[in-house]
RNA sequence: GGCCCCGUAGUUCAAUGGAUAGAAUAGAAGUUUCCUAAACUUUAGAUACAGGUUCGAUUCCUGUCGGGGCUACCA
């Protein structure tokens, strides 16, 4: 148990034997002392001032005199205005070195019998994964890991958005302009190869609309009317007809794409554990129109649209079915977490999706709840911030989209380019170099974009994202290389028993550090934040590099001491190694 | 117009309503006969503005000013 946990009761039980007043936990604030006062824990007096109408320093010194006396936990106190600040004792923190320096698990919550889908990337089929994707796809996987870690049953889904007009486009520009290529025939990777149909697309689009235009036609009819347009509009309906060359046509593209989303997810880790297809599921949601109506929650137009009324919620009318009785993006959605229940009867289902849909995500949740599905309350939109360029937002027009390949190339290049300028390749392998690379490289873009708060947005700067120095990755990285190249020297005896190695400042500071991990862990699953694990990581290996430079560990004053160290080494490259494992970045034995 | 999010050192990020607002970068000055200097140490630098609630406000409330998003019979 949590040290922090454990000074509350007691706390709380001391103030009813002293006063005879009952409080409850929550309402206790204790925090670790700040480094310029003495003491280790701090229980903030200021709300029980007021309550027991005492004298600040006086309540101070009779709660601290009471637990100091009443348990062998505390060694000692001290009173400034309303904090109380406590001393935990050596042998405490020794023993909980001891006893946790070696568990590889540390943190791990057993299982809490909630199951949670975590719904990420939802790709579109007609271009590669960009920047933005990488934010998605970090953002859901480590959110996945952590809430796994804390015991949650955690299935990991992905939506691909692999039908309607805008794959189209990208069709028809291939079978009418590609003279047969292929991702193979070409050299391209399959996902670029089809990107670039749809590119093809967009420049016929425009030269046949300012053709139209010069003809004197209105730019919106010149749009309408190009030729390569109403060859989309018709090999939609052919698609939804179940035309078998258009079929054949569209698995065939998908395929191409699909084969390059592999290989992107598989070099940044992602996976998932059911894909659904729009496809299979855009259809869905038309079960729910009825059931609205029938219920009274939708109701109907005299064109024959279907409508939801969520003024009394604050917001607006909203269309859930066309007049011709086709089906919108909200229905679909309706229809998919449906679907999602069906196969999985979660209690919790987290969307990863950018914010700019934070509107449609609370349409989504409110209508389910009119209709009183019991899955209702357990949507999460896991809402975060768009990813930008100093230039501003990224624009496929203008081209300033980042590309997720050509970026976790150059990241990688970046990573081989110090470490060889740093002459740090000696007793490595050409496979292992490269490996590590893809390691500093790859872990540095994660670490980079998970380091901040999801819904804040992000001006992503590619020089400060390929810096190896400071609150990065591979500062984490290194420290955990450093520790490994010590223990490969000498591990610490388990069987050893430290009694009174006398706990130094920097010593003691990072015991506490490693004691908060799994707090942290649980900070970082209630909030669906994997920022708050990245900032305790850092910070961790940050105090271990300090550290590091002021004791050493392998020539320590005395055995004693050598065992202490060896302890905090272990555990420390412990939770560097697992923390870091939940981001989803790897972490060198050496570097 | 309406609704939502965000304004913290030059820059990028922190801070369950708690003590003197922390880091990183960029700047200045140092540390290697000693376990990896991708490190460490020192230094300078910030809460947009105006009110309010509170013993105490970066945090909560109101307003102003800035930035972004949404407000599609697109997905």
């Amino acid at each position: 148990m949590n040290i922090v946990s454990q000074i509350k009761p007691l706390v709380v039980k001391a103030v009813k034997e002293l006063y005879d007043f009952s409080m409850e936990e929550k309402d206790l604030p204790v925090n670790i002392t700040k480094p310029e006062f003495e003491g280790d824990y701090t229980v903030v007096l200021f709300s029980l001032i007021k309550q027991l109408k005492k004298i600040p320093e006086q309540l101070g010194k009779e709660l601290g005199e009471h637990l100091v006396s009443q348990h062998a936990l505390f060694c000692g106190y001290n009173v400034i205005k309303g904090f109380l600040n406590l001393n935990i004792t050596d042998e405490y923190w020794l023993n909980f070195l001891q006893t946790n320096f070696l568990a590889t698990n540390f943190g791990k919550q057993p299982a809490n019998g909630t199951r949670v889908i975590v719904e990420y990337s939802s790709p579109n089929t007609n271009k590669p994964l960009h920047l933005g994707h990488l934010r998605n796809i970090f953002l859901g996987w480590s959110t996945a890991e952590i809430l796994k870690t804390v015991g949650y049953d955690v299935v990991k889904t992905c939506v691909v958005n692999d039908r309607g007009i805008h794959i189209c486009k990208s069709m028809i520009a291939w079978r009418d302009f590609s003279n047969g290529e292929t991702p193979a025939s070409a050299k391209k990777k399959g996902d670029h190869f089809v990107g670039d149909y749809y590119v093809k697309f967009s420049e016929e689009h425009k030269k046949q609309t300012d053709e139209l235009i010069a003809k004197g036609l209105s730019k919106e009819e010149a749009e309408k009317q190009a030729p390569v347009m109403q060859a989309t509009q018709k090999m939609l309906i052919e698609w939804e007809e179940g035309k078998p060359e258009v079929m054949d046509l569209w698995k065939k593209m998908n395929a191409w794409v699909y084969e390059g989303f592999e290989i992107t997810y598989k070099r940044i880790g992602a996976d998932f554990d059911k894909i659904y297809y729009e496809s299979d599921t855009y259809l869905l949601g038309k079960k729910f129109v009825e059931e609205g109506l029938r219920k009274g929650v939708f109701y109907k137009k005299e064109d024959g649209s279907i409508w939801v009324n969520l003024r009394n919620e604050g917001l607006d009318e909203k269309l859930v079915l066309r007049k011709d009785g086709t089906s919108v993006y909200i229905t679909q959605d309706l229809g998919l977490a449906d679907e999602k229940y069906t196969d999985f009867a979660y209690d919790k289902s987290i969307y990863v999706i950018a914010d700019e849909q934070n509107y449609h995500m609370k349409v989504l949740k409110l209508i389910l709840d009119k209709l009183e599905k019991p899955y209702a309350k357990g949507i999460y939109h896991l809402s975060y911030g768009m990813v930008e360029l100093p230039s501003g937002r990224m624009k496929s027009r203008e081209g300033t989209v980042v590309d997720a390949d050509d970026l976790l190339d150059e990241m990688a290049k970046e990573a081989e380019k110090k470490t060889r300028e740093q002459g740090k390749t000696e007793g490595f392998t050409d496979a292992d170099l490269k490996d590590l690379f893809e390691m500093i490289g790859t872990g540095g873009l994660k670490f980079y974009l998970l380091r901040v708060d999801p819904k804040k947005r992000i001006i992503f700067n590619p020089e400060e994202s390929v810096d190896l120095h400071g609150f990065t990755a591979t500062h984490i990285q290194y420290t955990h290389a450093r520790i490994k190249s010590i223990l490969r020297k000498e591990k610490a005896d388990p069987t050893f028993k430290i009694d009174k190695a006398g706990l130094l400042p920097t010593e003691k500071e990072l015991i506490m550090l490693l004691e908060q991990f799994p707090v942290t862990l649980i900070q970082a699953a209630e909030e669906y934040n994997p920022s708050v694990l990245a900032i305790y990581t850092y910070e961790l290996a940050k105090l271990f590099n300090s550290f590091y430079n002021g004791h050493s560990v392998l020539n320590a004053e005395s055995t004693e001491k050598k065992q202490l160290r060896l302890q905090l080494s272990e555990m420390t490259a412990n939770i560097i190694c697992s923390a870091m494992h939940m981001l989803g970045i790897r972490v060198p034995e050496r570097m």
